[in-house]
DNA sequence: ATTATGTATCGATAATCATCTATGTAGAAG
DNA sequence: CTTCTACATAGATGATTATCGATACATAAT
């Protein structure tokens, strides 16, 4: 004798042929992001925006944070890290830029 | 006798007049970065936008990303309580869509 | 050489967080 | 009422990280 079978139709079935974003490139992405999502971070980047030639050196950033030196060095590199600023010694000061192409990329992630 | 001053030109002098974001901005910013700046996350918001009706409820997630419910769970807390997930109940099913107006806000972040 | 200034690195610490297992809650169906 | 499925919460743990003081390195000036 035939059992019969329950059509459980209320089963949660996710869409078979569905993948996920690459497990790396969403890596890539959350580096890249995280720089970013530091307060501190934010603030010494708006700060190099407004800063004369859109650039800065670190002696510039310690004052205006109130953060000691070694601080702003460690989200300077951080920051350098991802390619999201780029690093010019001139003399004792080292001047710190933003990679606008990077920069652009991070907006067009949210289209 | 006038005692010659030695006029110091090579101190490190920033800008007096600039003032850095205020800190409560860059950190509600931070915040909200914080939750995207995540590789499970940006699994997770790309899987909703390309699901059906831009949707997509916990249990379609567990599947593709190969983690816990709570693991999901927790994460579609995070997502939601920055406003970037909406949650709908229907039935025993919680469908969350994204928050459009917040995801474009974060684009115009780095314009 | 020595000193002074700007920057980087090291080691330590406290806080945050992604993940899990175990358990609780909510709705639907028999 | 009991059972099943989906989701949420609690507690624990290991990993990451923002910050500091101390120290080292680099460049310039005396």
């Amino acid at each position: 004798m035939a059992t019969k079978i329950a059509l459980d139709i209320s089963q949660c079935a996710p869409a078979p042929g569905i993948e996920p974003m690459a497990r790396d490139k969403a890596t890539d992405i959350a580096s890249l992001l995280k720089a970013v999502a530091d307060p501190t971070r934010l603030q010494i980047l708006a700060l190099i925006r407004q800063g004369e030639n859109s650039q800065a050196c670190t002696c510039d950033l310690t004052g205006p944070l109130n953060l000691s030196q070694p601080t702003i060095s460690h989200h300077m590199k951080k920051l350098t890290e991802v390619g999201l600023l780029e690093a010019e010694r001139k003399g004792t000061w080292v001047y710190y830029r933003i990679n606008q192409k990077l920069w652009n990329q991070i907006a067009q992630l949210f289209d």
